[in-house]
This record gives structure tokens, sequence and C-alpha cells, in this order.
DNA sequence: GTTAACGAAGGCATTAATGA
DNA sequence: TCATTAATGCCTTCGTTAAC
């Protein structure tokens, strides 16, 4: 492409993106969209001088949304730890006080609605336009929530204000008021009310329709900047304060505290408020106020760093069991059920809870007609906390499967109780939901009951039989089975898309037990196709990291099994893709190098971003530093947060994003 | 036009096994 | 021993489509 030709490509690319996002019109199809963004992104990529600070390209928030409604997130919305013990708290904060005798915490009432998260953007008269509201999704891609902005009260659709950019992030909440308007309405309407406030606020927030959101009412409270200039990125109090002094946005209520004595006053303050407040709340948040000091205490993935959840007592009652369901998964595992006298917690009537295993049920005593105190752990999931009244026997889990009649064995040195029957329909019928859910193979549309209702009419009896169901189109629209014409079409065309899916995602859905999406992408890192993952031994599959001797076991075994075996290779003679084309990989060049990246980015949307990219040249990207570390990556490289001392410690070098680059990219 | 059925989405938790 | 992952589970509301 010639600079010209690329100069073009942008023009045209702003018109199109300014007609969808300031006017609501599509001038082309969004998959069309998508492909003309890629191939600029590539030229880009290949000419970085070429690319103007104010191209489509380089606008947050423009380039994010999928054809499906889809942003990926600027910053990660991760959850946040929780704790139920005041002792951890007060572990936790001294833990900080250790490392930064200077810290200062935030104590804050963490709200039960939905999570949102606003993205502000210059716009041309030195003020700022809200671009972009974004629902948490699974913590990295969301939904774009912008057309229900006007609904949520305290949402400001511009600050006067001259920063290039600006994300915050808050709960978006539903008040007592609001919720019991809405069930009086419907009371008289005779049409069915809402069971909470969280509950409606989520499914308000996910209405198509602004206006009947807009009548219901939401508001939000902000608890985060995620991403600023420089002066609120420091202090997480000062950049609240700013943001509720200059513009009366409503931040989230907190205390600034100094000990683990002020954090526990703080959180007890806030729970016997609990009571008086016009909207609900599910805990209290510990922060650290300094920004740079959050990444020094490390956590699992999932969570964010800096950030502890205190959660209060939940509400407890009694019942009666009347019934133990058996469950048979996709691996054969036989989960008891218990079926409880409906009661009403925490805003939900409970029925069911589970019981986890034999051991389980074992040490609490547990049989049909006990009485139980039932609570709801994290005022979600329905638990059994103890057995107040014994019947005097213990239920025991039988040994024939409830569903096929094969026979159930106890694993040795494991808990749990196993049907033996490979042709087991509970399990073959759990495989291919397995399969098809949103964590594999993502087959929209085919879900628990499409797939009992296929099983049953003898169209399919494992996963790969879905890709066979299209030679019985006419058949299928003829029984209505799927429904009519459209419908079967729809999900038929969603199973032919899966065969794009990348190998790890199709090696991760393939059921190896102990073989998710992760460990496959572990495995797709060493090896270049799932066929040489199935011709490899024992040891080989060992090489790979987080692969022990039970998992590269049981990945032999899969492919060794004439069953299973058959499975994967019919997948691959449907065309499903089994290795990465030559043309599609990226060069090795990182391969050996473990890095640590920390701090925020400038040239990357965020860490994941860079952390994917070193991944596909082949190198580690880990969350803290040690003396496997060959370097850190930090814009600050004069800082003296943790992760610095830890490379000084070792003689790493620390770089910045653009040294970095320069050497290794 | 209304209703029923089903799946998706959005919130989560727990346990045991595994790997380091 | 510790951190992480896989596997399983629970509840509510909305959206879509087909059927009545």
């Amino acid at each position: 492409m010639t600079k010209q030709e690329y100069k073009d490509l942008v023009e045209t690319l702003t018109v199109y993106s300014d007609a969808y996002y300031k006017e609501n019109k599509s001038l082309i199809s969004d998959f069309e969209f998508d492909l003309m963004m890629m191939e600029c992104k590539k030229t880009e990529k290949e000419h970085p001088e070429w690319v103007a600070s104010d191209a489509i390209t380089q606008i947050v928030g423009s380039d994010l949304v999928s054809n499906d409604g889809n942003v990926t997130h600027h910053v990660p919305m991760l959850s946040i730890e929780d704790v139920f013990l005041k002792e951890d708290v007060v572990c936790w904060v001294e833990k900080v006080l250790h490392e930064h005798p200077d810290a200062i915490f935030s104590v804050e009432e963490k709200i039960d609605g939905t999570s949102a998260t606003l993205r502000y953007q210059k716009n041309s008269d030195s003020g700022m336009d809200l671009v972009m509201v974004e629902s948490r999704g699974d913590g990295y891609v969301g939904v774009n929530k912008t057309y229900l902005a006007p609904a949520v009260e305290d949402i400001r659709t511009s600050l006067n204000e001259a920063f290039d950019y600006l994300e915050i992030r808050g709960e978006v909440y539903m008040k007592h008021d609001n919720f019991n308007r809405y069930n009086e309405q419907m009371e008289e309407e005779g049409k069915k009310t809402a069971a909470n406030a969280r509950n409606l606020a989520s499914g308000t927030f996910n209405l198509n329709d602004p206006e009947e959101a807009e009548k219901r009412g939401l508001n939000m409270f902000i608890f985060n900047v995620q991403d600023g200039p420089k002066d609120m990125m420091q202090s997480h109090i000062k950049a609240l304060e700013y943001l509720n002094k200059k513009y009366g946005i409503p931040v989230v209520k907190y205390y600034k505290c100094h000990t683990a004595q002020e954090v526990l006053t703080a959180i007890d303050a806030i729970g016997e408020s609990r009571g008086n407040l016009s909207y609900d709340i599910d805990g209290a948040v510990v922060k650290i106020d300094q920004i740079a000091y959050r990444d020094d205490f490390s956590s699992a993935a999932k969570y964010s760093t800096g950030h502890i959840a205190y959660k209060y007592p939940p509400e407890e009652k009694e019942t009666v069991v009347t019934g133990i369901e058996l469950q048979v998964g996709r691996t054969g595992r036989i989960t008891p059920v218990a079926v409880m006298q409906p009661i009403h917690l925490c805003g939900t009537t409970v029925t069911h809870a589970t019981l986890h295993n034999q051991d389980f049920i074992n040490e609490l005593g547990i049989d049909v007609g006990c009485s139980v105190a039932v609570f709801k752990s994290g005022e979600i999931i329905p638990k059994i906390k103890t057995v107040s009244k014994s019947t005097g026997t213990i239920y025991q889990i039988p040994d024939v499967c409830p569903v096929c009649g094969g026979h159930v064995k106890k694993e040795i040195d494991t808990a749990d109780y196993r049907c033996t029957n490979p042709s087991c329909k509970a399990q073959l019928f759990r495989n291919i939901i397995h399969f098809a859910s949103r964590d594999c193979m993502n087959i929209k549309g085919l879900g628990k009951e499409l797939i009992e209702t296929l099983i049953n009419a003898g169209y399919v009896s494992n996963y790969t039989d879905l890709y066979r169901l299209k030679e019985f189109r006419q058949e299928l629209v003829n029984s209505g089975i799927i429904g009519r014409d459209k419908n079967t079409d729809n999900i038929l065309q969603n199973i032919e898309a899966t065969k794009e899916n990348p190998p790890t995602t199709l090696l991760g859905s393939l059921g190896i037990l102990n073989v998710g999406i992760s460990t496959a992408k572990s495995l797709m890192k060493s090896f270049s196709s799932i066929d040489e993952i199935a011709a490899a031994s024992v040891e080989e599959l060992m090489q790979v990291d987080d692969i022990g001797e039970t998992t590269a076991g049981n990945i032999v075994d899969f492919f060794h099994d004439s069953q299973t075996a058959k499975l994967y290779f019919e997948l691959k003679e449907h065309g499903l893709k089994t290795y990465v084309p030559d043309n599609e990989k990226k060069e090795q060049t990182l391969t050996g190098m473990t890095i640590c990246i920390t701090g925020s980015l400038n040239h990357y949307k965020n860490r994941k971003e860079l952390q994917n990219l070193l991944e596909e040249r082949g190198a580690k990207v880990t969350g803290s530093v040690s003396s496997k570390t060959t370097v850190l990556i930090n814009n600050d490289i004069t800082s003296n947060s943790g992760k610095n001392r830890d490379a000084k410690k070792y003689g790493l070098p620390i770089m910045d994003e653009e040294t970095f680059t320069n050497t290794y990219l």
C-alpha cells in the first residue's frame, strides 16, 4: 500500500465511523468495516511513521466495537477478591503497611449492581465527550452500552476538561424507590415482579430499549479512575474528590484510613449504616490509595491488585431436605444436590444446594428428611451450613448410575464417585454441552435443551455429529426440531462458523481430562499442531509448562483410545483447524525470554495486548519479578515500586516500552 | 397480537486436583 | 505448601422465535 492509499483508507474509515457513532447509520456492513480496519492496522505496523495521532485507528473507543457489539476493555474490568473474616482484612492491611509504611487506604461501600466503564475523549472545543459506556462482560471484553447513557441519571455526557482521555469505572444500580415503583406497577398490571434491585438493575442495563430503561431509572456511583492524565493516576481518593467536586459526579462513599484499626472501624460503620441506605450494598471494599503501590501485591489473574472486599455475614434460615438429586457430569462424576423446601433468602427463593461429594455429606450428616441451616455464600450461592435436626442416618451415593444404570465406582485417593460406562448418555450429553459452550467452541444458539432434543431424536450422540447435521437439514426443517427454516439455518450456520476457531480452542474443547482452554494454550505454544500433540509421548508432553504426569497421561489416553481419537480425526475431516498455517504464524523471536510488565503503557491499549504480542512470539509473561526474569518492562524506570526494586536486586534490565521495542521487536 | 419456550447474559461460589 | 485451573453449581431477567 502506498502512503496515499493508506491516507485514503483512513479517510474512508473515518466517514463510516462518524456515520455509525454520530448518526447511527451503517454505510457498510460491520464485517467489511472490520476488514478495512484490519488492513489499515496492518499497514500501520509496517509503516509506523505514516500514522497521525488523530488517525481513526489511534482513537481509543472507535475501533473497539465488533460486529456483535462487543468492546475490548482498555483496562480490564477484573473482580475484587472477597474475604469473609476481619482477621484477613487486618492481615492484608498489615502486609501492605509493611511494604509501604506510608500507604493510605480507602474503605468504600461495595454497591450491589452491575459494573460499567465510561470513556471520555477530547473534543474540538477543548472539552470532553462521552464516547463509550461498556458493561463488564468477562472482564476483558464487554458489551457496548453507550445507547443506555441517557437512562442512567448520573452519567455526564460531556465534561468541561481538556484531558486527552479519561476512563472511569463505577457501579450502575437501582435505588429502592425505583425498584419499589417498578414492582408496584408490575403488580397493578398483573405481571411478574422483580426479585431484587440488583437483578432488576442488571436486567435493565441489558435492555435494548433506552426509553424503557429510563422509565425504570438507573443511577451510578463512580468508584475508580481507570486511566487519565498523570495527576489523576496518583491518589485514588484525590481523583474521586476531584470528579465529585468539579462535576458533582456521584462517587462511592469512602473513608480514608491509615491503620488496620481505622479500616475495621470504617467497615463497621458501613455495616451499621447498611439498613438506612437508599440502595443495596454487598460488602466493603478496601483499596490502596496510592495507585503506584497497587501492583506490588500480586493476586490471582482474575482479581484487581491492590483491592480486597470484605463481605458481611449473610442471612441464614432453616429448612428441610426433601430429596437428593444425582447429577452426572461429562466426566462421569456424580454430584449430589439437595432439594429443599423453598425458603426466601436475600431476595430470592432457594430450593437447591450442591452437596459436592460423599465426604461433604458425611461431614455434615445429611440425609433426606433432615433439617438444615442454609445461607447464601457471597450472597449468591445457596449453601448448607449445618444439620440442625438429624434423621439418625446419612445418605449414601448409590453404586448405580442414575442415568444409564452403569457401575459407579469411588475413585481411589479422591472424593469422587464416577459412572464408569463410557457411553453413558448423561456424559455424552454433558460433553456436547461443554464443547458447544461459550468458553469452548461457542456455538451460538446451541444450548442444553436443543442438544438434549437432538440426542433424543437420534441425530447426535457426540460432538462430531454436530458437523453432520447439515446433511439432514430438510428433515430437521420438516420435523421442526430446531424450529422452521430460519432457526434451523441459523443453528447450522453457527455450527459451520466454528470451523474457523483457532486450534487452541478446539483442543481445549475436546474434553480431554484436565485440558481446558488455558492448558491448550500452553500445549499449542510447544507444538505446531494438534496432530503433533496426538503423536507425542508422556515424556514429551511433560516438557511443556503446566503439564504433569497425570495430564500428560490423560492426553495420551485420549488420542490412543479408539473411540475418543476417532472423534478428533472426524473433526479434522470436517475441516476444523488443527494447526496455524505458516503465513499466520509470528516469528518466534522471543523464545526463552521471561518478561514481566508493570505500570501503565503508552503504545499498547493495555498490558494484555502487549502480553499477547510477546506470547505470540514465544516469550513467557509473568506477573512477578524473580531471578528467572529476563527483563522488566516499566515506563517509569526510576520508580521505587516493588518490581523495580526486585529487578535491581537481581540485576535485571528495566526498560520502557520504547527501548524494549527497539531492542527486541 | 400474545404467549411460551428456550437460550443467553450477567452475576457469582466451591471444591478438588494439579503443578511448581 | 501455595497458587492456579478445571469442573461443577445456583438464580434472575431479557431477547428471539415459533406457535397459537
